[in-house]
DNA sequence: GGGTATCTGCAACTCGGTTGCAGATACCCG
DNA sequence: CGGGTATCTGCAACCGAGTTGCAGATACCC
């Protein structure tokens, strides 16, 4: 609708839309709706999600299947994205914030699988074996979220 | 071979294989050869080990597939192994120690998938959003093994 | 607006894990 | 020690998440 007069950097007025498509475009690749859609939904969830929820949440905007795995790849291999396992074996999927890029706290939750991200204060770097190199500290909490621990047992 | 005439208790002087027989007898199960061996190899791993990694160390005494998942299954249900998805969302089997069972820490290789159960001090309890449930909790460390930071980038 | 490298959609595939069921066997009991 | 039975194993078929190859579409440079 309203044209795009704005080229590049941070622009206050610009709709989340317009800055997905701009953030896309910085990372050297066409702003295709599928990508723009997709990474707009990640920056506004407040957990990270599976690619079927991410399916279930573009609605009657869905793509295809493998055309969502290969945006969700894209984001990831540029870091406009992160990708890790859930408890249940399935890609997670979270917008990159600036806040967070090397470490960060995760609750897992053991009866439904999902992924929320909590604001708790990084532990600090551990010594490790001789060799090894870190690229990424998460403290990972594993429970019941408030949803299943109410519920069944 | 030699006839266990051991009923239960911690005994100085039986073999690993008894051990791992008496361990399952406990948690109230028939000691098969399948449970035998997969808890003994378990047990003596440095590093939480794959179905597959499972199936290739027992070489010649392999078991079918699917029995090599329920033996596993079996074991984390009865507490005597865990089970954490790695970095390639493939699931790690380890022996449970009796010293680790609330907190633990982790190094994933994102070159190989390996997990290394490293022996550092426990974070301490953060504070959880309402009606959350914690059970356990993990420091995951991320990065590449020695092995993998030696060779390809 | 047109040309082209990039992107999308479809079909077919791989891989880790699960389910159902019929035949084997560890262990309880005498 | 055997025999009976609940438990365990192996096979075949299945499932869902993720990947690959390729032909047709399209964002973006000009
Ligand atoms: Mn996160
Ligand atoms: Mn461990
Ligand atoms: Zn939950
Ligand atoms: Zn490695």
């Amino acid at each position: 609708m309203k044209p795009a007069l704005i080229r590049n950097g941070e622009q206050p007025g610009e709709s989340e839309t317009e800055r997905a498509a701009r953030l896309i475009r910085c990372a050297g690749a066409r702003a295709t709706p599928a990508r723009v859609r997709v990474l707009r939904l990640l920056r506004s969830a407040p957990t990270a999600l599976s690619h079927h929820e991410i399916e279930q949440s573009l609605g009657d905007l869905a793509l295809d299947r493998v055309t969502l795995y290969r945006v969700l790849d894209w984001l990831v291999a540029t870091g406009l994205a992160h990708r890790n396992a859930d408890t249940r074996r399935t890609f997670r999927f979270s917008a990159a914030s600036s806040s967070e890029h090397s470490a960060h706290t995760h609750f897992r939750c053991d009866g439904c699988g999902r992924v929320f991200c909590l604001d708790a204060a990084p532990p600090p770097p551990p010594k490790l074996p001789e060799g090894f190199l870190l690229s990424r500290i998460e403290l990972d909490l594993r429970g019941r979220c408030a949803q299943c621990a109410g519920s069944a047992q």
